[in-house]
RNA sequence: GUCCCUGUAGCUCAGCUGGAUAGAGCAACGGACUUCUAAUCCGUAGGUCGGGGGUUCGAAUCCUCCCGGGGACGCCA
């Protein structure tokens, strides 16, 4: 399943006996075993993989690092079988290096072939996953921090769930609160604008062109009947029809930008049954809930806040926190073994609290992440566009994928850490192709299309694997391609465990390089027919590769270019 | 003022729970197409990892203090 992994683990073993075995010939005085680290070495000449054991051990067993390295690679040697390995030297500060035979390299092709769209995926955990991310306010467009979150989210999600989670993709929807009351008056005003009434626009409202064009569509659907009703009821008919376009649009908007969720959860529905009522209730009964100044606040302090926080206003209305906090109770009652959040970096000073309130809910808080993405600050030909849903001076995520294209924009934002803050220049984004590495990639993919286009042209197909010796492939860019494919399932293992999306932009760039350098220094078809035979078996494994993992991307492989 | 992110080659960024001589792309310069797509490849050059101190066998990575950039600190979400 995971060639890379099971290596490891071999060696592992490995080491451990020879400890074992120097332990009970009194060659290495140690207790128990420290948590040491099998990893690839950087540089070739240090080996396939490399140990660091003896350098944790010197201190305990009171011996140098290099003299326990030396008796234990003296042991290995004699009491094992060295199967798979060639040669172990000890080398640097202690550093104990295994240099393998390719047998095991010869093995990945085999398994690749035979797990074809599933190479990548891991052993299954059993554990449940949710990931929530945009959670865009359906009451105005998405912009670019939603397309970062998007293709960060998704990716993230598909990531998790080739790293052997059952992973759930949701959307909150915010359709309760204040917001919802502004953008009421934002619908009201602009209806009686548009039906010939002279008004002022709410000073916080909603003024962007989107909602310009959704009143447009409420006077084609009513044109000027809403005016005989009282604005109250006129005002829930427009949100009730505002929220569902704007539900739709941004549903349609994220399937064209390769996003499906599985669950859209209203916080109306929240306020609505009751449980944000239940929640607080059953946190002041816990004794987390005081009254000041005629409002209610959580006592985050309690749990490692800055400073308390309001859950019902003075006026009765509880706040986004009382909702949201119901909500997590949900997610958890829901029976998620680990729930993820991609927010937006402006929401930090929330992580604490709500940790805080999952906590005081009873649940573990450390099943609780918080994926904080910094912000994107958008560029048009060097100069800074600001971007706000309230000027209504912003670029879409529908604009995004027109301009750009959803490959190249999802590519761009999934290859940054979402550590990183994120310029975006369309203009450099759209002159310069060469800056969108995802090019480079689906070249690869397309150009291994093709050789397979060349070869049926010229009759010769691929025979079944288990006829094809790959031992043959011995070039060094061809074990290099090896190498690197087999890497893919653990590439995925690393980048569920440290919620690094990026990781696998970069490591689809990387084998598109090794696989551009030997196209360029082997040919897949030619006379020998054993040779081409392997060479053609090691493409269709990095071409299965390439398209998996741009799959994590959500980014398409195409056949020709 | 407090908190979060960030500072690595001219530019944009990697660097996994501390590991060996810090990497990639773009830009620059020099080469490679009568041969499976030159949207490619090969080579050269480019660095005080913002700065000081500390932790240890070992620090770009961890701690601390400064300096610079972005963001958050509301009975908004």
């Amino acid at each position: 399943m995971n060639p890379i992994e099971k290596m490891k683990d071999f060696l592992r073993e490995v080491i451990i006996d020879g400890l074992e075995a120097a332990k009970n010939r009194d060659m290495i005085k140690f207790e128990s075993l420290p948590c040491f680290a099998i990893e690839v070495p950087r540089e070739k000449e240090h080996g396939d993989f490399a140990c660091n054991v003896a350098m944790l051990m010197a201190r305990e067993a009171r011996m140098a690092p290099r003299k326990i390295a030396e008796i234990l690679v003296r042991i290995i040697a004699d009491t094992q079988k060295m199967n798979h390995i060639n040669r172990i030297e000890v080398a640097g500060p202690g550093f104990i290096n295994f240099f393998l035979s390719n047998d095991w390299l010869y093995e990945v092709p085999v398994l690749v072939c035979n797990m074809g769209e599933k190479y990548g995926y891991n052993e299954k955990r059993n554990l449940r996953v949710q990931v929530e991310f945009v959670s865009a306010n359906p009451t105005g467009d998405l912009h670019m921090g939603n397309a970062r979150g998007g293709a960060i989210g998704d990716t993230l999600a598909n990531i998790l769930q080739r790293a052997g989670y059952d992973v759930e993709r949701e959307f909150y929807i915010n359709d309760a609160g204040n917001q919802i009351e502004l953008f009421a008056d934002s619908l009201e005003a602009r209806y009686l604008q548009l039906t010939g009434h002279d008004v002022p626009f709410p000073e916080n409202g909603y003024a962007g062109k989107d909602v310009i064009n959704t009143v447009k569509n409420i006077v084609l659907k009513y044109d000027k009947d809403l005016l005989r009703l009282p604005a109250e009821e006129r005002r829930e008919i427009m949100v009730e029809y505002a929220l569902k376009e704007k539900l739709n649009y941004i549903k349609n908007t994220l399937e064209n930008f390769g996003i499906v969720y599985d669950v859209w959860f209203s916080e109306k529905s929240l306020h609505d049954s009751g449980k944000v009522d239940q929640v607080i209730s059953f946190l002041r009964e816990k004794g987390y809930i005081y009254e000041k100044e005629g409002a209610w606040w959580f006592k985050s302090t309690l749990l490692g806040d800055e400073k308390d926080e309001v859950v019902i206003r003075a006026n009765g209305m509880p706040t986004y926190f009382a909702a949201d906090i119901a909500y997590h109770k949900d997610k958890f009652d829901r029976g998620f073994d680990w729930v993820i959040n991609v927010w937006g970096a402006d929401h930090h000073g929330h992580v604490a609290r709500m940790k805080g309130a999952v906590q005081a809910l009873g649940y573990n808080p450390e099943k609780l992440d918080i994926l904080l993405m910094q912000l994107v600050r958008l560029y048009r030909g060097g100069e800074a566009v600001r971007m706000s849903k309230r000027t209504g001076t912003t670029v879409t995520l529908d604009e995004l994928i027109e301009e750009v294209g959803k490959d190249a924009a999802r590519f761009f934002f999934a290859m940054r850490s979402p550590d990183s803050h994120l310029d975006f220049d369309l203009e450099l984004a759209k002159r310069q192709s060469m800056e969108n590495p995802v090019y480079y990639v689906q070249y690869a993919h397309a150009r291994i299309c093709s050789i397979f286009r060349q070869a049926a042209a010229a009759g010769i197909g691929m025979p079944p694997v288990n006829e094809i010796d790959p031992g043959l492939l011995k070039e060094e860019e061809e074990l290099g391609l090896l190498r690197k494919v087999a890497d893919f399932p653990e590439e995925i293992c690393i980048a569920a465990r440290t919620l690094a999306p990026h990781r696998i932009a970069r490591y689809v760039l990387e084998l598109a390089a090794l696989f551009h350098s030997f196209y360029n220094h082997c040919r897949v078809l030619h006379k020998n027919g054993g040779l081409q035979d392997a060479r053609l078996l090691l493409v269709e494994i990095v071409r299965i590769t390439i398209k998996n993992a741009l799959d994590v991307l959500g980014v398409a492989a195409p056949e020709q270019m």
